[in-house]
DNA sequence: TGTACATCAGTGAACGCGCGTTCACTGATGTAC
DNA sequence: TGTACATCAGTGAACGCGCGTTCACTGATGTAC
């Protein structure tokens, strides 16, 4: 079968999509070629027609997964009032529906642990996309000068990741709520 | 070859700390039973003489990992003058030396997003085990009423958690010194 | 316009590797007589 | 006291399985003539 000039971009960029949520659902090493194959619709065999191996699906599925919580977070902030875009960031990250998908949530949150063990190249994508992350989300932190934000940004997004990470461990929707209020109250009532 | 009665239990024993260590440091899926029975000094052969299976290892030495980091933060609480125990756990926990030894450290840091994970048996255990880390922490924390105390527990350990999972993934030692610097200060400012 | 050939995304069997697990065996020491 | 046997932690070859990767093949469509 031939296929329009376009196709091919367009199944890359689906398998792509596909690897980002299986990834954050099951780990860098929980998602294997041939699930995220199946996701897509398509055989394993095909995979190598459009990566060179696993590490660059996952690399560029962990870059799309950067790019689809800075989306959501830049969009939420942008709606809220001047100078209270920081509390929207807070809002919709310790919301039940982010701590409830983490396959369509933050990759730091998700997977945090194994990024910090992933091989210096992975590594240096990591970073590329994580400060690309941070200049997206630091003009909505708080705070006047530009050092006062980058410190707001370090507090903020270590309290929320840390939250979602614990609130996940927990079965308990009770007390996972418990973990997330925490959390979005001591913040928000911080940096007053 | 045969042994005294102690033994066995004391190869055990120094099975699951080796095995503590390697998980922390490897992950829960990065920790081999053949590497860790190297770590040992024994061949991967004997492990079933201690163990049913790789399961039973990874509770043993996940709550092992829990013990452990309780009791160096209970013995750093112990030693500071009273009403401010928390900032002795505060200070401990997000120490360099906490930060730059994961595999010394606390498991949930360490392996955060995988013990999420967990299949339903493991998970009962590993709440368990949270359960009673939570337990030994809680008398430190500040506030005056339990369920003060409760809520400064996750407010604080999410900080921590987050802080140390978000510096890990940096490489730049001055990067994560900022991060571990800016939850330090903003935790033992707050709760004042 | 029709025919032969080229293209190339996708298929599915096959391979090697690492890992968890099994199992027949070892050999030092304790026990029975 | 000496001999035959039992015990059992530890050994290392072997097995099955899942996974990443390879490769000969397919077949629909475009192109050359």
């Amino acid at each position: 079968m031939r296929y329009q000039p376009e196709h091919k971009a367009e199944i890359h960029q689906k398998i792509v999509k596909d690897a980002a949520r299986r990834v954050r659902s099951e780990g860098l090493s929980g998602a294997a070629v041939s699930a995220v194959m199946r996701d897509t619709g398509l055989t394993h065999g095909g995979f190598y027609k459009h990566f060179q191996n696993k590490d660059e699906l996952l690399t560029e599925s962990l870059s799309e997964s950067f790019r689809e919580i800075a989306d959501r977070l830049t969009r939420e902030a942008e709606q809220a009032p001047v100078g209270v875009a920081w509390k929207a960031i807070v809002k919709t990250y310790l919301s039940p529906e982010h701590c409830d998908h983490a396959e369509q949530g933050c990759p730091v949150a998700a997977l945090a642990s194994e990024l910090a063990r992933a091989d210096q190249t992975m590594k240096g994508r990591i970073l590329e996309d994580l400060a690309r992350y941070q200049n997206r989300m630091l003009p909505f932190m708080p705070g006047r000068k530009s050092a006062e934000k980058q410190q707001a940004f370090f507090v903020i997004f270590s309290t929320m990741i840390g939250a979602i990470t614990l609130a996940r461990i927990l079965p308990d929707p009770g007390m996972r709520a418990k973990v997330l209020d925490s959390a979005r109250e001591f913040l928000l009532a911080s940096f007053g």
